[in-house]
DNA sequence: CGACCCACCCGCCATG
DNA sequence: CACATGGCGGGTGGGT
C-alpha cells in the first residue's frame, strides 16, 4: 500500500501577486480501502474535515490537522489493520491581499464556502492577528452548518470567529491564554474555561491552540474511531495517550454514561499517587470488579490501569524534578514509586533520561528563558 | 544482571 | 439475541 495522494488546485487566475484572491485546495485522498472486513465501502461515507485557514497563520496546527487526518496511517504501524476509513482532509488557504491582516472573510468569493457545504468537520484554524473580523458571509456559513449539525471545532484564535457567529453563545470554550482576557471582553456571552488545553459543549470544540490541537484532535478521533485507534496514534506521534490537563475534559466527555465511575477513579487515584494503589482498590472506587475497571480503562482512555497510574507518576515526577528542589528520595515517595532505584528505572525508560539528568536539562532551558 | 514472587493483564466463558 | 458484567486462569511484566 502506497503512501497518500495530495491533489493541489488551484482558482482559475491565480498565481499572480496581483490577484486580489488566492484560493489552494489541498485535498489528501486516503488509498482505496482493501481489507475484506468492510462489507460494503460504497456505502461508507468518508468523513470530510474541512480546515479554514488565513494566509501568514502559523503553521503548526496545519501540520497537525494533516499529520492526522490527511495521513493515511494503515500502511504503517500507526494503527491497526482492521481500522477502517480514514478522513478526507481539506485546507482551505485564504489569501486576503492584505498581508499580515487575518482575513478569513475573503473566503466568502472563492467557492471556500461550497466546499464547506460537504464538510463533517470544520475547524477554524488560528490567524495571525487578533482578534479576527469574519465577513457576515462566513458567519452565515459556519452557523448554518452549526444547524445542520456540523462538528465545529476552532483553535486558539480561531475561537474568536466561531463566537462572532454567534456559535458559541452560552457555551464552555478556550483560546490561547494570552487571549484569554480579549476574548472575555470582546464576547462576555461566551462561558471561557481559561487553563483547560480543549474543551467541548453542545458539539462545539475549542482548543488552546498549537499543542493543544494535537490533544483535541486526538479526542475527535478518539469519538470517531475509539480509544485504542487514538491511542495507538498518540504513540506514533510520540504524544501522551491522552493529555487531560486538569482532566476536566473527562466529565465534558460524553461518551458514556458509565464512565462516571471511571472518573472518578482518575480523579481519587490522580490525588492519592503517593500510596501503593493497587488495582482493587480503585475498583472499589468505581463499585465494579477489577475486571470490569480494566475494560473501562481500555475503552475510554485505550491503556490499562496500571499504565495509567504509571504515566500519572512519571508526569508527576517530571514537575517536581522541574519545580522543586527535592531530592530523589523525596520524590521518590511522592510520587507512589518507593525507592530511587524504582523511580530511576521506570523514569529512564519512559522518558529516555535519567531524573537528575531531566532536572539539569530542565533548569538549563529556564536559564535560557530567562535571558 | 539474573532470579524470584506477586500483581496485573486479558482471552475466554458463564451469567444476568 | 445483543450486550454488559464478573469470575477464572495462565502468561507477563514490575518490584525487590
Amino acid at each position: 500500500m502506497g503512501g497518500n495522494r495530495v491533489r493541489i488546485l488551484n482558482q482559475p487566475g491565480s498565481g499572480t501577486q496581483t490577484a486580489p484572491l488566492r484560493t489552494h485546495r489541498l485535498i489528501a485522498v486516503p488509498p482505496a480501502r482493501h481489507n475484506g472486513t468492510d462489507p460494503d465501502p460504497e456505502s461508507m461515507h468518508t468523513h470530510v474535515v474541512a480546515v479554514l485557514v488565513a494566509h501568514g497563520a502559523p503553521v503548526v496546527e496545519l501540520a497537525i490537522t494533516s499529520a492526522l487526518f490527511g495521513t493515511s496511517h494503515h500502511d504503517t504501524q500507526a494503527l491497526p489493520r482492521s481500522t477502517g476509513g480514514w478522513y478526507e482532509h481539506e485546507i482551505l488557504v485564504v489569501d486576503p491581499g492584505r498581508r499580515g491582516q487575518l482575513s478569513i472573510a475573503a473566503v466568502d468569493t472563492a467557492d471556500g464556502i461550497g466546499s464547506l457545504a460537504r464538510a463533517d468537520t470544520i475547524i477554524v484554524a488560528a490567524g495571525p492577528s487578533i482578534p479576527p473580523d469574519p465577513s457576515d458571509d462566513v458567519r452565515q456559513a459556519l452557523s448554518s452548518a452549526r444547524a445542520r449539525g456540523v462538528r465545529l471545532v476552532a483553535t486558539g484564535s480561531g475561537t474568536f470567529v466561531l463566537a462572532a457567529a454567534g456559535i458559541l453563545s452560552g457555551l464552555r470554550a478556550t483560546t490561547h491564554w494570552s487571549t484569554v482576557e480579549e476574548l472575555r471582553r470582546h464576547h462576555p456571552d461566551v462561558l471561557i474555561d481559561d487553563g483547560a488545553l480543549f474543551t467541548e459543549d453542545s458539539g462545539v470544540f475549542t482548543s488552546a491552540g498549537a499543542a493543544a490541537t494535537l490533544d483535541l484532535c486526538l479526542e475527535l478521533i478518539r469519538q470517531d474511531h475509539g480509544a485504542s485507534v487514538a491511542n495507538s496514534l498518540a504513540r506514533w506521534m510520540v504524544a501522551p495517550p491522552h493529555r487531560q490537563g486538569e482532566h476536566r475534559q473527562y466529565l465534558a466527555a460524553p461518551l458514556g454514561e458509565a464512565s462516571e465511575g471511571l472518573a472518578r477513579v482518575l480523579d481519587w487515584a490522580s490525588r492519592h499517587l503517593a500510596q501503593p494503589l493497587t488495582l482493587e482498590e480503585m475498583a472499589q472506587i468505581a463499585a465494579v470488579s477489577s475486571r470490569t475497571l480494566n475494560r473501562r480503562f481500555h475503552a475510554t482512555l485505550g491503556t490499562s490501569p496500571l499504565q495509567w497510574l504509571l504515566t500519572q507518576r512519571i508526569r508527576l515526577a517530571q514537575e517536581l524534578l522541574e519545580s522543586t528542589h527535592d531530592s530523589a528520595e523525596e520524590i521518590a515517595k511522592l510520587t507512589g514509586f518507593g525507592t530511587v532505584g524504582n523511580l530511576r528505572h521506570q523514569f529512564t525508560k519512559a522518558i529516555g533520561m535519567p531524573p537528575q539528568h531531566y532536572r539539569r536539562m530542565a533548569r538549563d532551558r529556564a536559564d535560557q528563558r530567562e535571558t
